[in-house]
DNA sequence: CAGACCTTGGCACGGATGTGTCAACTTGCA
DNA sequence: TGCAAGTTGACACATCCGTGCCAAGGTCTG
């Protein structure tokens, strides 16, 4: 029974059935689907749901930019332009480097890679 | 007299007076101001003016997506945890190999991430 | 100093987000 | 076979996004 309903589903993710229709139709997270077309959430996808629930509450950001993300996954070309465009600072005279564009967290990897072990 | 006011900046760049003070509420970009509170655009904003315009257009890429790139860029933690989410994969067997698109995260540190404190 | 230009603030508006709810119908299971 | 539970589709609504436009009042410059 790690295979959960629709209502199942979103008694344990915290989101309402609603809003998991909502959030397969976004391209967030997809459901397999059974014979008759219902929607059959596996413990991947509840995990995800789950996470993307923590996501959003937690940093306040809504499904409409986490979608633009996906499609920025999907389109290199669209990704590399907003890249470049942020890359290309203001042209302030004394500014650092551009350090290598869309390496957010970077530093916080290397603090952790100083003394973390995989 | 390459400092220009907002409606010869909105003339160059192809947007309105109007858009421009939206594009810098929305802190895209944003010019000096004269003692008088005048907005005054140098060649750097004009330049990212026109390029914020080919990649809105081009890409039909809305400001408010842009601003929320802006907002990972300033905000590392939350960057993390978006790269994380998109990283860790649906678990689908038949899904395509993630082109390595912005290099958002990489798949060997995330798993350092999941369980790391700062 | 006058008139052109700018500033902020607000009203308006169509379209998108995020959510709930109801209706009409189809599936799944005891 | 019946009924609980799922499905799609649509209506509703508050709030944002992207824009335009207008008003009341400062700024700039010939």
């Amino acid at each position: 029974m790690d295979v959960l309903t629709i209502a199942e589903a979103a008694q344990t993710t915290g989101w309402s059935a609603r809003m998991l229709r909502y959030i397969e139709h976004s391209g967030l997270v997809a459901p397999r689907r059974s014979e008759g077309g219902y929607r059959l959430y596996g413990p991947a996808q509840v995990e995800r749901l789950r996470t993307l629930r923590d996501l959003v509450t937690t940093y306040d950001i809504g499904l409409a930019e986490l979608a633009f993300m996906a499609r920025l996954r999907s389109e290199p070309e669209a990704a590399a332009a907003v890249g470049e465009w942020f890359a290309t600072r203001p042209a302030r005279p004394e500014e650092p480097p551009v350090t290598d564009w869309l390496r957010f967290e970077q530093e916080k990897h290397e603090r952790l890679l100083t003394h973390t072990e995989k």
